[in-house]
This record gives C-alpha cells, structure tokens and sequence, in this order.
DNA sequence: TGAATAGTGTCTGTGAGACAATATTAT
DNA sequence: ATAATATTGTCTCACAGACACTATTCA
C-alpha cells in the first residue's frame, strides 16, 4: 500500500497490527540509615537503605518489590517515574536519574515487559509523610567475595536477602551483569536493579555532586565522610576526604553538640 | 476478582485491557573518519562519523534517521539491537553500549512509542560487508556556542545540520537534556540521541578502555592521541598523553611509514 | 579525667604539565 | 637539506597519602 502523504499514513496506522508489550517504571528508592551505636561517644554507623513494597496482589503476590508501575501513555518517563514515586511515597521534587532499561525476554511472567528503571534519592530522616502501608525501608549489608555479592536486606518487619553473580560483558571492559543466583523474597529482577543502582551511585560519588540529594541540608563533615566510606566501601583518610569536598562544601553557623566530645561544625552543599 | 494462585490469575490476564505503546531500539553508530590533507608530509584530520539511513517510507519520509526498529517479543532489548544492526549493516559481534531510553509522549507520530537507544562503536575502515543502499556514513562537526550545540554532518550524498540546546536538568548538577532548536533533516528525536551519545564517549574516554572499540587492531600512538583529541575536543600534550595510554598498550613488531618523517611504532590494546 | 571525635599542620612521593632535545623519514 | 612527525628526557609544581598534633566535649 503506497500512501501520498505523513497525514493519509498515519490515519491508516494500526497499532494493534504489531505484537503486544508493555513499559513499566521501578523506581530505586535510596536513603542512608543510622544504626545506632550501644557507647555514647560513639558515632552512629550508617548504611544505604532502600524502600521496598510488598505485593498483595499477582504475580509475586507476598514478594517485594521496588515501586513501580505501569507507563501512562499520557506522561513522559520521567515523569511517569516521578508520578509513581508521588503515589507510593508522597515525595516531590526529588532526585531522581534514568538507571538503565531492562528488557529481558521473560522478566515479568504476564507478558513481555520492558522496565525503565530509575534511581531516586532523599534523606529519608526528612520524610514527614506516612508511607503507604505495604512500603518498608529495609537496611542493606552487602557483601562481595570473588563475583558473587550478598546481599542482606533488614526492617522491623522483616529480613531477606539474596545473592547475585557479576560478570563482566563480553567485549568491554566496564560493564557488568548481573545474574541472580539465589533470591526467594525478591519480585521480578528487581535484584538487579538495587544491585545496578548503588554501583551507580558508587561510581558517581567521586566526580559528581550526586552524595548530596542524599544528604540533609545541613550535615557535618564526618556524616559525609561516613556516606562516601559505605559507598566506596573503605575508610578514608581524613585530610584527603576534606580535600575532596573542600570546595564544595561551605560552613554554617549552626554545631553539632552532645556526643561526649569534640562539637563539629555543620556544613551545606555549595556548587562550586 | 480474587485469584487463588499466580496460574490462575496468569490465565486471566489480558494485555489488551491496558493502553497501546511500542518499544524500538535506536542505535548510534560510531567510528571515526580520515580527513585527507593536501600536504603528503601532514598527518590526515580526523573526525567523528555515522551512519545514518535515507527513510523511504512514513512517517518522515526522505529525511535521515539512525538505524532502529521495533522491538521482537521474542528478543531481549540489546539482542534486538544487535538483530538491526546485523539487517543494517552486516555487522556481527561489535561493542555496543545502552545508551539512554528516549520517552517523550510524542516523540513518534504514529503511537507511543519508547526508545532505548544504543551506542555500537566500530572502525568502519574494517568495513567489508556492502550497506544497505540506504546508509550513508556521515562526518560530523560540532561546535559549542554558549548552551547552543551546532552540529553539522557531511557526506557525499548529502549535507544535513541541527542545533541542539544543552540544558542542565533541574537539581542535578552533571546531567543535561538536549532540546531541539533547530532540525530540518532528521527524523525524530534523533538528534538528542546523538548527542548523548558522543557525549557518553566523551565523558567515558578518560576513565575507560571504551576508544580502544573504535580504533583499528593496531595504530600508532599519534592517531589514537587524535582520537582522544576530537572527543574531548582539545589539543594533547604528548607526553602526558602518553603517560595516560602507557598502560593500557604495547608494542607491536610493525612500523608505519610513508609519512615523510620518522616513522611510528605500531601498538595494539592490552587490558592492564 | 579520659574516651572519643573534630579539626589542622606538614612531610613526602607520585604524577601531570610544560617544554626541550633528539630521531627519522620522503621529497 | 628541510619540513614534518615520532619518541624520549627532565624540570617543576600541585596534590594525594600518611601521620602527627591540638581542640573540645560529656558521662
């Protein structure tokens, strides 16, 4: 069939000619936990924590899952993300980055689904609005022996966790996939997503300024120093930490008292 | 409706109750050209190409678009990519990268559609398989003017041009959205593709072994330095140059000569 | 008072920038 | 011989790693 004109194709174009699929958006919700420390004088350890919600509905009813939904013809990914994020949390206005866009042939047992995953940002300690009832910050340990990582995942109500396997693509010499080896609590592949987006988050907290949309407004230089060492997951010398955030960092006038020693000065993200 | 078990609700599942979309895979293209100098002693310019391909059919019809298509059910997303550019191209096994997913309500005229865009790097000297009749390599100059990109593309067949807007996204500070300002060659939102795609080289030159995917099996010293030169768009100094790429290649037996000068040792890339 | 963190000073070695010097070729 | 690029040497300066030292708090 020959068409003379954009107008004449388009009016004849039939969607439902090709096959059927579906785009969602799951969103990686990260956050930074306190685990509070038995001595006083002792700093508070952090860890990453993400949100996770549970299904009460097919498939993967009683599994977790990131937040997600699917994409509303009517709004941009983006925004599609950042409207499910309304929905689940009631945050907005927050960070939130294009993560990577799985496509696996049977990822969804429904029917062929293609996720855009993003990942979002906020100091959850911030968070004044209730949850919704099936959400849950859980706390992550991860740990990595050869190319497998294991990774624990712990709330009040309950504790998972599962194990996947990286390995680098063929032909490259930076990219990884992630296989999932051992997962019995987690929805979908939605280990590789977490997984995916704190090696992100990792990778980006050397050359971007990405650490802060994590960070509450005003923090103290070892608060920071904390979140960079869990992030890159080693200690860090404190002279060479300061040097790295000297310039985008600027003092405030309020101090942190009341931890059995020293007071620190509050500093706040400045762009340089 | 209740479901006792996931069969059952799988079984009662119906795509067709949500709305129409459609997922294609858009794929950059890149390789590098030589600009031949008149003065036989002069080392020949080099530039960024790719390969774009005449639409003979709705919508935008006549005008240039990157190598793309609809996704297969039956493929996962970087296998679909693959499929095209073996049908484009007759390229097998080449590096190739997920790039960014393209989701703007209205980007195609013809439904909703999602694009997951793909950036493949090749030396197209290596090139034997015959294009398509349709594909035409494009060189590619740009110039960065204030927040305006200019990009210009060059072949024998034909010249085309576009401007772009670099913007950087609210409440990040590295991550920027291209917005058309001016196209009057180039089919859909094309143009923000090629630009995040160079971009992404660029951004990805320093910190990985990504160049090593465009150059040939073996290369002097200076034609790699010039690679890295038009990507970040700056002139090298050779020393420290060489200091940067010193680990990552070695020497090869060959010699290349003929350049009415002292003739260059011929390296080859090895992972360090 | 002492255990703990906060914050600053400084030595040293590495590595990047800058530039100089030498090598080799085709015309 | 000359114009061009190829390749190596080396000086300097900035900066990161390492570590020491001082400051300050509260049970």
């Amino acid at each position: 069939m020959e068409y003379k004109t954009e107008q004449e194709f388009l009016k004849s174009y039939n969607p439902d000619d090709y096959d059927r699929m579906a785009v969602v958006n799951d969103i990686l919700l990260l956050s930074i936990s306190n685990v509070e420390k038995e001595n006083y004088r002792k700093l508070d350890e952090k860890c990453f924590s993400i949100l996770l919600v549970k299904r009460d509905t097919f498939p993967f009813k009683d599994k977790w899952c990131l937040p997600g939904g699917f994409l509303n013809v009517k709004l941009g990914l983006e925004e599609n993300a950042r409207d499910i994020l309304a929905r689940e949390t009631n945050l907005h206005n927050i960070f939130l980055e294009q993560l990577y866009t799985f496509g696996a042939v049977n990822r969804d047992p429904r029917m062929r689904v293609v996720s855009t995953a993003y990942m979002a940002l906020i100091d959850k300690n911030q968070l004044k609005e209730q949850l919704n009832k099936n959400a849950e910050w859980f706390n992550i340990k991860m740990q990595e022996t050869g190319d497998l990582i294991t990774v624990q995942l712990n709330s009040s109500k309950q504790d998972l966790n599962f194990v996947v396997q990286k390995i680098l693509k063929e032909s490259t010499t930076d990219k990884y996939e992630y296989k999932i080896v051992e997962n019995d609590y987690l929805a979908f592949d939605h280990p590789e997503i977490i997984i995916a987006g704190i090696d992100r988050f990792r990778n980006k907290i050397l050359y971007t300024d990405i650490v802060f949309n994590i960070m509450p407004p005003i923090f103290t230089l070892s608060e920071l120093q904390q979140v960079f060492e869990i992030a890159l997951n080693k200690k860090l010398l404190v002279t060479a930490f300061r040097r790295i955030v000297a310039d985008k960092v600027v003092k405030t006038k309020q101090i942190q008292t009341g931890g059995g020693h020293r007071p620190s000065v509050m500093y706040k993200y400045e762009k340089s």
